[in-house]
DNA sequence: GTGAAAGCGCTAACAA
DNA sequence: TTGTTAGCGCTTTCAC
């Protein structure tokens, strides 16, 4: 069939041109034309300079779905994006989206968002892989003992979770992870090196791994500086007020020069606290949040916090899905990422803020 | 071809029941089975339970890549998604993409993310556009000038634009937008109801219209209710020192007794010169901001802000995109949604913060 | 290096 | 109401 009359002026022609098309106006055969597209190493170059001005001209790209249908892939990658939880700072997960897309595009991947459902937390994940809608997943909350990456890997299905398989000694799947203690070593040896010596913990409740984790950065950063931790950890739920009143009590007990937190929010409800007792923070009483949100950024003292790597965590994840879809051995099945610290004014006594309370 | 074999357990099977499969089991024909999926009224109800039960046993679900090389469609719609900005609270994107996942999932369709490029703003367009990925696109900066809405327009690509057309009076897509002025209307109003007179407004330069429509809202309202804005206005840069800088000289200048400011990033300035000149918020002086972001939420002293109510917006854009590519004619050219205020303690003379400075 | 044939899994159109 | 035929646009296989 004649195309000829498809184009006018640079509008998207009704119908996209084919491989079809563009074979018969470069004259040559269709699967030459798929050569060009796929595999130009196979075609003579006058032949394939020749193919590509047609392509060029027709504005020719294949078709995803018949391009999908015939190799059996997508090219997409299925991520449940779940909402954000209100009156918290943890928006770690959007910035983690962002550099996924961003990762995924250059392997020439996109990112396929879905909804994720309380009541069947599988059901998504099972409607895009029985239908063939996505290449793998990328799973993102792989704590809370939930069944997601159990019953991916007992389907069989490609995927790369971001996070460890906290709860799970059996797990076999490959993840990417941030080294969470680590990045609370940081924190904590930040302080000390600021002359710190009593240093509290405001963290989550203990049936967290993650903050478990993290809170262990701090027992051993203490220990290791000989430090002693008695009665300066507190462990709450992660809201602000929970984190305040922490505060209150830690520094009517304990009396702590500084605070780590196991989250921003956390370390929102330590300011809150510093704020009412009219001490400065970074001053008076240091403070060092974990994710370095946008409240972190914006707060007007600027909250001194952990920074999750999160580019380079979306750039290891997509390396592994592909080595995973192309069947090649994954080096490792565990890769960890050490955090940065964000430092700002929260953190430091040499930074005096203007205008602190008097 | 038997697939007898291809089930293990509960595990997905190598390669996923098609429609020849129940076909086969069931004891109809393929279209039978097509039916049965997608016009079950066309069967006789014997026959529909017979063909459904077997579709249930072999876990079958259609494959995406044949339906949508044969429909010409991708049930996915295209959002390209743009980094955050770091500094800022504003997140007003990620919520919104929240939203459109959700609302998206319950018309049949997907979200798919595309990373933006500024080098080339409708590249990413192009490709997805010209290879059938997506069967639509919604747009989210239709500001800046940026040539998106105009060239999908002009290539007959169906989209929906959140955010109006400000620039190009010629435009003729549609598009879902929230009503920032009656936002700051209500922020306004909200201040002189707790008695400010001298309110002022801290907003963005000259030349972004959203800025313009938003400050309006103040405008308007001072005036109708017989209050001067002479000497209350200032115009700035986006970013956090910007807005307290603006404060600082309303304050010295102007003698305001509250602030309305065009977005929470502004707010927090507001609020750290107000800290550093041992004001309170909300007693002393009255601050809104925009937005409603998680900063708003979890700063000690709550920031009233106005709150767009992108879970609504979300559902128009969906419900204009599913009109749209069902050639249904649309209502109405322009969806203009109405935000809400979430009110906290910056604005509440009556609720007095704890702790305040002396 | 290039071309012809086949078929991926599905649904629109039509026939029975 | 159900079945048959055809073909969406592409790539894999194999012949030339």
């Amino acid at each position: 069939m004649g195309h000829s009359d498809r184009r006018l002026g640079s509008q998207l022609p009704v119908t996209p041109p084919t491989l079809a098309d563009v074979a018969e106006r470069a004259g040559v055969s269709r699967q030459t034309v798929s050569n060009a597209v796929n595999n130009p190493d196979l075609l003579r170059p006058d032949t394939l300079e020749r193919v590509r001005q047609t392509i060029a001209e027709l504005g020719y790209s294949p078709n995803r779905a018949a391009r999908n249908l015939r190799t059996r892939t997508s090219s997409l990658i299925g991520l449940r994006f779940n909402p954000v939880q209100e009156g918290t700072a943890n928006a770690a997960m959007d910035r983690f989206v962002h550099s996924l897309v961003e990762a995924s595009e250059e392997a020439g991947y996109h990112v396929l968002l879905f909804p994720g459902d309380d009541e069947d937390p599988v059901g998504g994940y099972d409607n895009l892989l029985r239908s063939t809608a996505v290449d793998a997943f990328v799973v993102t909350d792989t704590y809370l003992g939930n069944p997601q990456a159990a019953w991916l890997s007992q389907q069989r299905a490609p995927f790369v979770a971001f996070g460890r398989p906290w709860d799970d000694e059996t797990a076999r799947h490959v993840w990417v992870d941030v080294d969470g203690a680590a990045g609370i070593r940081l924190a904590t040896q930040h302080l000390i090196d600021r002359g710190h010596t009593r240093i509290a913990w405001i963290g989550w409740r203990k049936d967290s791994p993650i903050g478990e984790d993290r809170r262990s950065g701090w027992v051993s950063t203490m220990h290791a500086n000989g430090l002693s931790t008695t009665g300066l950890a507190s462990r709450v739920e992660d809201v602000v007020h929970s984190g305040a009143e922490a505060a209150a009590v830690l520094l009517d007990e304990s009396r702590p020069t500084a605070f780590v937190c196991a989250s921003d929010t956390l370390a929102m409800g330590v300011l809150h606290t510093l704020w009412i007792r009219q001490l400065a923070p970074g001053r008076d009483i240091g403070v060092v949040g974990f994710d370095d949100s946008q409240v972190a950024q914006v707060y007007p003292v600027g909250l001194t916090s952990v920074r999750q790597p999160l580019e380079d965590v979306a750039v290891e994840v997509v390396r592994t899905l592909r080595a995973l879809l192309s069947h090649q051995p994954v080096a490792s099945r565990g890769v960890l990422l050490e955090p940065a610290l964000a430092i700002r004014e929260s953190s430091q006594p040499g930074v005096p803020v203007a205008g602190r309370p008097a």
